[in-house]
DNA sequence: GTACGTCCTGAGAGCGCTCTCACAGATAAC
DNA sequence: GTTATCTGTGAGAGCGCTCTCAGGACGTAC
């Protein structure tokens, strides 16, 4: 068995200290530290913090002490005084469709501004939004300084926090143009050259029929690449069918029924997300048709199962990974004060595969 | 153009104080809800924190205060002095194969994780650790105090951290039996019960020459599918072939072009992950042997994509998002000082699809 | 010699909160 | 009436840190 309690013997136990369930072998201060190093709390202060005023041999005894202590500073202390936490959070809204585990967009996402939170030495606070709930537990948590920002991975519908937050005073930078007006910065990706690069792709192919699967209408990726879709093919004499989907493989899967049932005839697919091209191809494959030779089929993200689909999926790849980048690279610039482009456009590219 | 600073024209700005990025419009302190409730900080305290040997009248009056103000207590503040934190650090060991993204185990195991401590007010810190220097910082934060508690979402090796921590006396939960002699508790999977269902639905389909693509032998769940599946086929008289993966789609692939190498009339395969499935079944296509027919396939984790292959993949289902659960709760019970089993085991189960 | 900078360092206040301890007031026991 | 027993509240210390401000030491100018 075991427990997180204290248990009786441990040496370094707090006394009297209500319920520590910890054992602390209390942990040096930065008391002790100036102390041995024999200087003010001041001066350690000044040098653990980096300052350049100190002179040379005072700043070595100093650090000599932290070394020999292992002295790591308390950041409740120091935010206590400062104001700064140190931490930034990252809100994933969970939806539905969207979910976390499923299309690797927010994984992705994730890992991006982890690492780069990681080289400035920022905590990560990962907030997962599913219910109305943690809704306002995120709104509580992020307005109340617990953060010293805030990422937005992807806000849907209009989602007033973000501009709530920027309001407050609290840096935001979000993923995705947030609907609405709204003077929140961003990050986003060429939605528009990516699809259009798609549709002319399949045009130049010789496609007549061009159909498309579209991401839900209340998330921006959805209401962008649909209208890109439309527009690239305004031009053309091209008939198209748009059937709703909502990102996921099942719904891929469903559209895919219905725009076969609309235009039997069709002869090239658009899905607005590689997990419902990959829904789209079962049904495909059930209904008869080969791909490409009958039906062409292009997605959009390039996610891992993109190349392992039978045939490879053609699809627009986006720089998941640096769109969490460039999200955290943003806010930290926020943080230092410095300007900040009111949107960042990261490029996607056509990967062409075998199925179209 | 947005900036982070403070605009001069800001109202609540706190003067004089360095550089705050932040506009503070001064948040409530207790002090300030106590004096408008007229009491003493320390019953306001009380009032807030839930005492209950607090009068009803002015408990109301705090209440009021409180609501009135829109107070919410400073973490910092609070922190200082209870030496929690309300954190909790996730760790993510980021290998090459087991990416953060591809396979959707971590972000599974982070969704579980996620949703109870959400429940328990608790903050979720995720700490992606790839490098040395990562690590570093996560030993670093993890033991000085920063966070109440600590998750393994799998470990590599025998990474000490685990045990090291548990000494500190910061409570920590594992997931995946760790290597070496630890008293660290987990929460892991029925590896072995899952193997054996798979191998047995393989040897009552008459198949006579299974092999299996073995995940990477410096994880526990490379090691005890590989075990397992050893054991499983030791008492029959079945031959068998064991080719190494690391759990990616691509070491899958290659694997299995090794295994149609040494066993040319194998007859059926076992992967250890779904991906190495993937990717296997690729090379069999390519090397024209038909699924099930030919070759039956049978992976582990069940993700999203297995019941979306082509044939749908039969599998070993593991509760990834229980996983995450589990280990979020244990943790938390061991916050709350109760004790708690050295390991928990979570059932897997067969799913038969059509790839055998 | 005095006056004035410049450069470093230390004293000390205070961030917002919790928790111990003392104590006032009410109630009960004798 | 006195003493004992609760109950509820307030005073105040102190968590570990940063940052302002004052002042000592030293150098330079007059």
């Amino acid at each position: 068995m075991w427990t997180g309690s204290t248990s009786g013997t441990d040496p370094g136990r707090v006394p009297g200290r209500g319920i520590t369930h910890r054992v602390t072998p209390t942990r040096p201060t930065l008391e002790q530290v100036a102390r041995r190093a024999g200087v003010s709390r001041a001066t350690a202060s000044r040098v653990v913090n980096g300052s350049t005023t100190v002179a040379r041999p005072i700043r070595e005894a100093v650090h000599r002490a932290v070394a020999e202590l292992g002295y790591v500073p308390n950041l409740a202390a120091r935010t206590l005084v400062t104001q700064r936490t140190g931490s930034i959070a990252l809100i994933l809204p969970e939806t539905p469709n969207r979910v976390f585990s499923d299309d690797q967009f927010f994984p992705g996402v994730v890992r991006g501004v982890s690492q780069e939170l990681e080289a400035a030495d920022k905590q990560l606070v990962l907030m997962l939004v599913g219910s109305a709930a943690a809704h306002d537990r995120a709104e509580r948590y992020t307005t109340s300084g617990h953060v010293d920002g805030v990422l937005f991975a992807s806000i849907h519908g209009a989602d007033p926090l973000p501009e709530l937050l920027a309001r407050t005073g609290v840096p935001v930078v979000c993923s995705g143009r947030p609907l609405g007006h709204s003077r929140v910065p961003y990050v986003e990706v060429d939605q528009h050259g990516g699809v259009v690069a798609a549709v002319q792709h399949l045009l130049r192919q010789g496609r007549r029929r061009i159909a498309t699967i579209a991401g839900p209408q209340d998330m921006v990726a959805g209401l962008d690449r649909l209208a890109a879709f439309r527009q690239a093919l305004a031009g053309s004499e091209r008939r198209s069918v748009v059937a709703m989907g909502d990102f996921t493989r099942k719904s891929g899967e469903t559209a895919m029924r219905q725009l076969l049932e609309d235009d039997p005839r069709l002869d090239a697919v658009f899905a607005a997300s590689d997990l419902m091209a990959h829904g789209a191809l079962r049904t495909l494959r059930k209904a008869g048709r080969r791909v490409p030779e009958d039906v062409a089929l292009v997605g959009f993200d390039d996610i891992g199962i993109a190349q392992y689909m039978d045939p490879p999926l053609t699809t627009v790849r986006q720089p998941i990974e640096r769109i969490g980048q460039t999200l955290a690279r943003q806010l930290l610039r926020l943080l230092a004060g410095e300007r900040v482009e009111d949107s960042v456009v990261l490029p996607t590219e056509l990967i062409v595969r075998d199925s179209s």
